[in-house]
DNA sequence: AGTGCGGCCTGTCCGC
DNA sequence: TGCGGACAGGCCGCAC
């Protein structure tokens, strides 16, 4: 599931297949995504020539001259350059072929993901107009988590998975950043205190930082198709691991849902 | 305005 | 062994 380390990894990954590389050809095979493919994508992209590949939150922007497609890889996309002539497979729904002789082809099984296109910037698109910072920003800090959690009532679990107050904080780091920081995932947002929210926007940075050098590890298999946290698993201190020992005190860790989300924390550790 | 929830999808897992 | 059903999960869009 591509959290934001992953989406970077990815763009990463892509980024120098693409750049100064022209379309040659648009394939979609299968239109029905979360949004459908733009039926005119194919002809407005043909023989564009690749600027950049930027990421916002979990979008990946690929900008052309004439506009930016817009792509979100949902529950279980995954992006992969390949040779053209390699054999499409079944979920294998949408495919830019490059000058280079290689393509970029956009696999997705539960088709959560999206495909879309702007002639604007596409910071102002509809999808991106009102997310929040990006978390490794020197903007998401303290003072503004605070500011902007004050009065709220609801948990803090589901406060910072909220894009609009911050992008890029999935169900698993939500979970993970919370116990490295000792807050209870169901506290009301509202009532906890400057320096508490202090240690969480340092646990957020940390565990997203972590994870996006584990990114280095799984551009390397770029190409498998797993989909599981794999590698990445092992060092989870709290998520899956209901009634496993809390790696800190040894108490069982508790499951619990959270604004219809599996959460996981230590009932002692955290409060 | 803040908050909660339905819905989109398919692979995986569980119980019978 | 096969089959149905529950579930996970990002996140928009709607209802309250």
């Amino acid at each position: 599931m591509p959290e934001l380390p992953e989406v970077e990894t990815t763009r990463r990954g892509i980024e120098p297949h693409l750049c100064e590389q022209t379309i040659t050809r648009t394939l979609v095979r299968n239109r029905k995504l979360r949004w459908p493919i733009p039926a005119k994508l194919a002809t407005e992209l043909q023989q564009q020539l690749v600027h950049s590949v930027r990421r916002r939150g979990k979008y990946l922007l690929i900008d052309f001259e004439r506009g930016t497609l817009i792509i979100h890889l949902g529950m279980s996309g995954s992006l992969r350059i390949l040779p053209i002539d390699s054999a499409a497979e079944k979920h294998d729904h949408f495919e830019l072929q490059l000058s280079s002789g290689q393509c970029l082809r956009l696999r997705d099984p539960r088709r959560f993901g999206c495909v879309l296109w702007t002639r604007r910037d596409p910071f102002k698109h509809k999808l991106l107009a009102s997310l929040g910072p990006e978390p490794l920003l020197k903007e998401f800090d303290s003072d503004y988590l605070y500011a902007r959690s004050r009065a709220r009532k609801q948990a803090v679990k589901s406060f910072i998975m909220d894009s609009k107050i911050v992008v890029g904080v999935g169900n698993i780091y939500a979970s993970e950043s919370l116990f490295l920081a000792g807050i209870h995932p169901q506290r009301a947002a509202g009532r906890i205190s400057e320096k508490r929210y202090q240690q969480l926007v340092s646990a957020i940075k940390k565990v997203l930082q972590a994870a996006i050098r584990q990114g280095g590890t799984s551009l390397r298999d770029f190409t498998a198709s797993d989909g599981s946290p794999g590698y990445f698993k092992q060092q989870l201190n709290v998520y899956g691991r209901a009634g496993e020992p809390c790696p800190r005190c040894g108490r069982p860790i508790r499951q619990q849902t959270i604004g219809q989300r599996a959460s996981y924390y230590c009932p002692h550790c955290q409060k």
